[in-house]
DNA sequence: CCCGATGCTTAAGTTAAAGTTGCGGTTGCT
DNA sequence: AGCAACCGCAACTTTAACTTAAGCATCGGG
């Protein structure tokens, strides 16, 4: 049988990009780990990893071993829980993984709300940024995951996991207060030849903006790229363009300088689920229960 | 984390049902899987078996840690067979577990088919016995299990198993030659004071009789107790009682000395499927084809 | 009634493997 | 060009798993 403590260095390997990242992660040396992924691959008579100086990238058989990896640790993991809180031990950790802006405005009252109720669960959160963190879930470094999907960017598998849509955000056209097109539900198609703020290339609200806008038949003109939406409402609030902003973002910012609408016609929303393992451990599902909550009632 | 050496000694202690025979089929001695038992309750802080002079017996807290060994340890299983497929291996092993009567009829025909197509894979059989079997499954310890249920008798639950009936094999009553019964049709309430022949109390055609009986609000005199069908056919032979055998056993048997036919009213069977899990090496759907199509082809 | 068999544990000694340290090589960036 | 980051190799140290041997308790048979 495979030696799961290689499998879990394949695996924070995987996770971290780099040999030297996840030794830094495990407290070990590099070599170490190093030397077991060497072993793990003459055990199995096949690469798993390309090494190369900027890190280290799977080969195709690494990628197999990982999922099947992610799964062994996580269930490792559960396993101690579970055995734990049979035994009567009142469960101790609960690792949330959230985009950033969840974690500046969904998360912290359901946090609060699930401290005040569970004392005793020691809470840890990490940003990840979609479509990360679904291998972190499956394997156990992550019990909870809040993650989002904006309309044309594909959602990733999500085999074995449990995945559950606890928001449905609006993306709204923000304009500069006193724009000429304000108040007039102006469609994505008459507002192609503005000066559009949004992430760079790949980034999903720039996957959103263009897939919506492509949808009407036009392509929007970018001209600045941010992917941090502070500084895009800044920047509308100086009247340099426009964008499309959700509205949870817009009810927790100062409300000063620009005025938000649905764009007329589309109706683009960004999804935002949650996602844990099948079998979680206890704390998982009241902490579920408190975003949920949390989701329900604005300004979240 | 948990070590997954130390909770793979769990899942075989249980499946063994004693350290020493445990250590017998892992080749190790008994100190040293007891020592990891005792090494793991201490991590755990409880304890996960009762140890007794007849061998030991899970708590509370083994089962439930049982339950996800065996799913870990049939993930690395599966994570290695899957990782040299990947890498172009062709797979090797393929172990299967059977009931008795199924090792002698139903399986042959496809395990001759199986290893004409595949002859790079070496395949075992092993006997086991419904409702055994879910937990070496799930394991790895087999890849595939043919197993049985009688009607009265419960299945037992396959979480993260796949299930599948292959065949549905009705019991018939058979008679001696010759009495005074045979081509009545008769029902089972008219037989309930004839010698029935059939398995000890527990065991699963005892279980379907009485309960088939029970439906008609008789219970039949069990007078002689065998659970195999081979001996059961011979008494009847003899003439000193009537049993009720699937018709599979029936087609590979002698067809002399008894006469069989459907019980009048009920319809009783015994339901024959196959179980393996979720993300099974790759023979084992070919395997499940072969058997599917002999279980389509009587006589088996 | 004792004796042997069975099954688990404890204790001590051996051995194998994992981890650390230190050095060298390659690549990419400033 | 030099520095920093990352990986690989080799020698040494230490941890821990396994074995052997002996001990204790229970149970069944002579």
């Amino acid at each position: 049988m495979l030696d799961a403590d290689r499998v879990r260095v394949l695996v924070e390997v995987a996770h971290a990009g780099s040999i030297a990242a996840a030794a830094e992660n495990m407290a070990f040396t590099a070599p170490a780990l190093s030397q077991q992924l060497t072993k793990l691959e003459r055990e199995l008579g096949c690469a798993l990893v390309e090494r190369s100086r900027t890190g280290v990238r799977l080969t195709r058989a690494g990628r197999v071993l990982l999922a099947y990896g992610e799964r062994v640790v996580g269930e490792l993991h559960d396993a101690e829980s579970a055995v734990r809180a049979a035994a009567g031990e009142a469960p101790v950790r609960l690792s949330l993984g959230a985009f950033a802006s969840a974690g500046k405005l969904l998360v912290p009252q359901a946090l609060a709300a699930f401290g005040q109720a569970h004392p005793q669960v020691r809470l840890s959160l990490s940003d990840v940024e979609p479509p990360d963190g679904y291998g972190q879930v499956t394997s156990g470094e992550l019990d909870l995951l809040i993650t989002h999907r904006y309309p044309g960017v594909q959602v990733p598998a999500a085999a074995g996991l449990h995945r559950e849509r606890i928001l449905v955000d609006p993306l709204l056209l923000v304009l500069p207060e006193g724009h000429p097109a304000a108040g007039t539900a102006p469609r994505l198609a008459d507002l192609a030849e503005q000066e559009w703020i949004c992430g760079a290339p790949g980034i999903s609200n720039r996957i959103a903006l263009e897939s919506a806008a492509a949808a009407e038949g036009v392509r929007p003109a970018v001209a600045y790229e941010t992917r941090d939406y502070e500084v895009m409402l800044a920047l509308i609030r100086a009247g340099v363009g426009i964008g499309l902003v959700p509205r949870m973002i817009l009810d927790a910012a100062p409300a000063e300088g620009w005025v938000a609408e649905p764009p007329g016609g589309a109706a683009p929303a960004r999804e935002i689920s949650i996602v844990h393992r099948r079998r979680p451990p206890a704390p998982v599902p009241a902490m579920v229960d408190m975003l949920r909550r949390s989701a329900r009632c604005p300004p979240y």
